[in-house]
DNA sequence: CTCACTAATGCAACTTAATTGCAAAAAGGT
DNA sequence: ACCTTTTTGCAATTAAGTTGCATTAGTGAG
């Protein structure tokens, strides 16, 4: 099921992924909001949201579920181009990044969607 | 610490990579062995065979360890040649794949690694 | 071969992310 | 304001992964 109702808790979450332009952990949101809601509520708001098509969603190399803004640009036609998602080692930054990363056909598979990840120091951390 | 000793469950875990060629869960590995080896020495010999370069691992979408054999090719010299990891929906299998992803390089990032997961059809479930 | 040292294992308890069922609360239309 | 249905809170549960500690079993030295 998706966003029905303007709940004062979807609206908090939607407040914080439009000012933040990177991918939030579940885990740091529900830290987060921990006097605003309850943690199963931002499970399922994230969940609506995320089938609304106002977030996507991927997992980071902890195996935490992180979101951010936006729809995973899939299956653009038949070589999908996917943007990667990064994660900086030092802060914990994490956002979308805005390149293309192309993968060239691949015989005997049909690939459907892509999960990139890059692990390293974002320009904060480097200065 | 990294492998020192042969032991009957360290082979065990070898013989199945040996033969196996596909990323296994951990998850995978732990019920397969229930009845030669506890779960915790499951984790803590794939955590050394890793440390010692045999095994490498990555995090799939599901938020599960898997472990294939051999090293993740990380960094060719300065833009970093990746080969990605692929997951069948349909059967669970999963596989490295053998081809590469170049990834631009990104000013104001220093990329360290990367985790590539292409998810889709193999060719047995395409047949 | 035997002994001693230390890595490796088993077990139980624990941590933490994520899920579920159900009753209570709050949107939203009429 | 009322009624319907969605949404939320709470508590309990599931499942992956980790930790501490006592015991077992490789392995090299003698």
């Amino acid at each position: 099921m998706s966003i029905v109702r303007k709940t004062k808790t979807v609206e908090l979450l939607l407040k914080t992924f439009n000012k933040s332009n990177g991918a939030i952990s579940v885990v740091e949101l529900v830290s987060r909001f921990s006097k605003e809601m309850n943690k199963t509520t931002v499970y399922r708001i994230l969940d609506r949201l995320e089938e609304s098509g106002i977030l996507h969603s991927f997992t980071d190399q902890d195996g935490l579920k992180r979101y951010a803004k936006g729809q995973q640009n899939n299956k653009d036609s038949n070589n999908l181009n996917m943007h990667p998602h990064f994660l900086c080692q030092d802060c914990g930054i994490s956002s979308c990044l805005p390149i293309d990363i192309s993968i060239p056909p691949i015989p005997d598979y049909k690939i459907q969607s892509s999960e990139h990840l890059l692990i390293g120091q974002c320009k904060d951390c480097l200065a």
